[in-house]
DNA sequence: CTGATTGGTAAGTAAAGACTTACGGTAAGC
DNA sequence: GCTTACCGTAAGTCTTTACTTACCAATCAG
């Protein structure tokens, strides 16, 4: 469920270069803000989505509010793709077997 | 570069449906359509996005297109994800340490 | 207490995109 | 050949969404 979420956050390349820039150290609102060229409203807007998704959390500290990647929060997605994986090998193998069983019984 | 394409790629609902439903087995681009609520040339259009991010390929069988998951899609969103991983990992630890220092210099 | 940072939200706008119908082009079946 | 099935593309519509400015609440500094 959570995975559609993730993905429609990451689509977006503003949203994902504040995810890059936050995974290489937490930063306030403002801060980002003035790294972008984007206002700071338009921060806000995308790191809630960010947040609603699970990707990013916050944490109050005084005026300023701090955000940083969720160490959890991609894990969903990740198990959406290995799942994905997993079914795609499965019908391959499927394939190939009642292949295998066709070519038999064709057998001259 | 095409981990962007896959993952607005894969942000639409339906686009998603679409590859889940082709990781269990090819499909042509009619049968496609036929099993999701849209017309044929929307499930068309969709084929293309997929297509082009690497996520699909396609084989002509005389009259018919069929698709099917790219084995090989998916790893260069994977990539990115375990870079965005180990980036956040290293600045934890980089964070720890310096952390660490300064607890050192502020001994009683 | 007063003024200044910090940041979330509301409202409006303009662009992106997910759909539709209509059309054209190619392979299959008779 | 001529018709039918299959599918990609063009053009238009309607919704979504990423952005802006304006406003308000909360915390910090003097």
């Amino acid at each position: 469920m959570s995975y559609a979420n993730i993905l429609s956050a990451l689509a977006d390349p503003t949203r994902r270069a504040i995810v890059e820039r936050l995974a290489q150290a937490p930063s306030s609102v403002g801060d980002l803000a003035r790294e972008f060229p984007v206002s700071r409203p338009a921060i806000s807007q995308h790191l809630k989505v960010l947040t609603d998704a699970g990707v990013l959390d916050v944490t109050s500290q005084g005026n300023r509010r701090v955000y940083r990647l969720d160490p959890n929060g991609m894990t969903d997605l990740r198990d959406w793709l290995d799942g994905l994986w997993d079914t795609a090998l499965q019908a391959f193998a499927e394939e190939a077997k009642t292949q295998a069983l066709k070519e038999n019984s064709n057998e001259r």
